[in-house]
DNA sequence: CGAGGGGTTGACGTTGTTCAATGAGCGTGG
DNA sequence: CCACGCTCATTGAACAACGTCAACCCCTCG
């Protein structure tokens, strides 16, 4: 653990569990936090929460007044359809405020699944209402969050409206390895990925058998390979530029504003 | 042209464009604005410009210090790839405050596109602050308008990422309907669509021969046709079901938040 | 008159789905 | 201990969806 990860946790007491400690750390790298901000953050901060693999945290639909953080676990935002069929528009790691969206929104458009074991903490809205008034600068940073999740939708529809198939999965795995990275989750390059191949097809409208031969190919050109849920990207300069990933549109370098 | 539109005028005086106006008016209605609210937004705009079909308001990467307003015209959010693809995430009509997200994002991800003749009205980023520490509910509504164009990006990827061929032509003719009407630029079930079917295409990640080929069934089937720019919806029940159309993720209703 | 943009249509190849069968790993209960 | 059921991954063959290539039409504009 880095040095100012233990400044982090030493103002504001054992209490907390060891992720809200590493989210403090690494919100306040990314955004260049005063201590008094990431105080005020941590102060919003109130019950945490476990869900399972496959269960809801939001359905579609829901009035809820709280948003949520993932300290721990994968999530998706999706929208199942009448006829069993579910889309997944996004992939949440750890760090990732799940559903800010809903502040704004008062009514959420699309449900949050758990994929993995998940820990979460909860933000009510009237909490993120006085971080807003006591912050214009956090303010500003929630607001610039969830649009990140929107340049991210929009890469997804470049991904799925305009690139082949193999390129789709490419670039599925490029963006998730970026993401882990910046929250320390990756070690290489590997990181462990609690999709099945089922779950890779409904974020890229494929079916799962397609996904697997798609996989193979990949495999068998020595780019990467997904085995017990666990990414190894063999040759990460054929990976990105078969998928044409530019990093650009994740917003991931350390922002003064 | 209602009486609550010439209110707006008159308080504001004659030099404005009728579409400021007539802006300023269904902004009103749609979020219940005071008319002291109405009154900083109008004192937000600057110069307004226009563009020809095909030119670009903004290039993906630019960092650019106003946002702009659709007064007139049709335009699009979109990404170009070198191989001379272009994928279109989002069409934006006359109303949408189409740039807002260079605001928090400072550096734009995606380029916007007028597609048709398009007059605009600039908002200084400088302005926008000024608004959001005046009015903590206008910059609520704003954030909040951002969030609908994500909550459109979701819709998207759901409709190109799990839905048959005529089903996503239907969907996006039952989007813009439904956004078209509530800005008054619907009459019976027809609207103007300055697209030609190669720019469809890019909306949904066909070949314009395919979109060609879809929209002869959907013809043939007597749900819509689209002739010289002007789409008419001939059995909407047929052609929302066709589409699973759900307008709830438009946010459309007037809200009181 | 010709050029150019948009729309229309057909033949054919590629991509991805559907249906079906098989195997590997893993926890549970007899 | 093994049998059993379950989930997930794997593979093949037939089929549908969609792209590619090419030709042709209509209209407008210069």
């Amino acid at each position: 653990m880095r040095q100012d990860d233990r400044d982090i946790m030493d103002s504001y007491g054992r209490e907390s569990t060891p992720d809200i400690w590493k989210f403090l750390a690494t919100v306040r790298r990314r955004f260049r936090l005063s201590e008094e901000e990431a105080g005020l953050l941590k102060d919003a901060m109130r019950e945490t929460s476990v869900f399972a693999p496959g269960e809801y945290m939001v359905r579609e639909g829901d009035r809820i007044n709280y948003s949520s953080l993932i300290l721990e676990g994968f999530a998706c935002r999706c929208k199942d359809s009448p006829d069993g069929m579910r889309q997944i528009m996004e992939i949440q790691i750890p760090g990732d405020f799940v559903d800010l969206h809903s502040y704004p929104l008062e009514v959420l458009d699309h449900g949050i699944c758990a994929l993995s074991e998940c820990r979460i903490v909860k933000f009510p809205h009237a909490e993120i209402s006085r971080l807003i008034d006591e912050s214009p600068r956090l303010a500003r940073i929630m607001w610039f969050t969830t649009m990140v999740d929107a340049s991210i939708h929009r890469q997804w529809i470049v991904n799925i409206g305009s690139r082949s198939g193999k390129a789709r999965i490419a670039h599925l795995l490029c963006e998730l390895y970026h993401r882990c990275k910046v929250v320390g989750l990756t070690t290489d390059h590997s990181y462990w990925l609690p999709l099945n191949q089922t779950q890779i097809g409904e974020c890229l409208g494929f079916t799962q058998m397609h996904v697997n031969r798609m996989l193979r190919e990949l495999r068998e050109q020595g780019l990467v390979t997904l085995q017990s849920q666990k990414v190894k990207i063999h040759d990460w300069e054929g990976l990105s530029e078969l998928a044409q990933f530019d990093p650009d549109y994740l917003y991931l370098t350390p922002r003064d504003g």
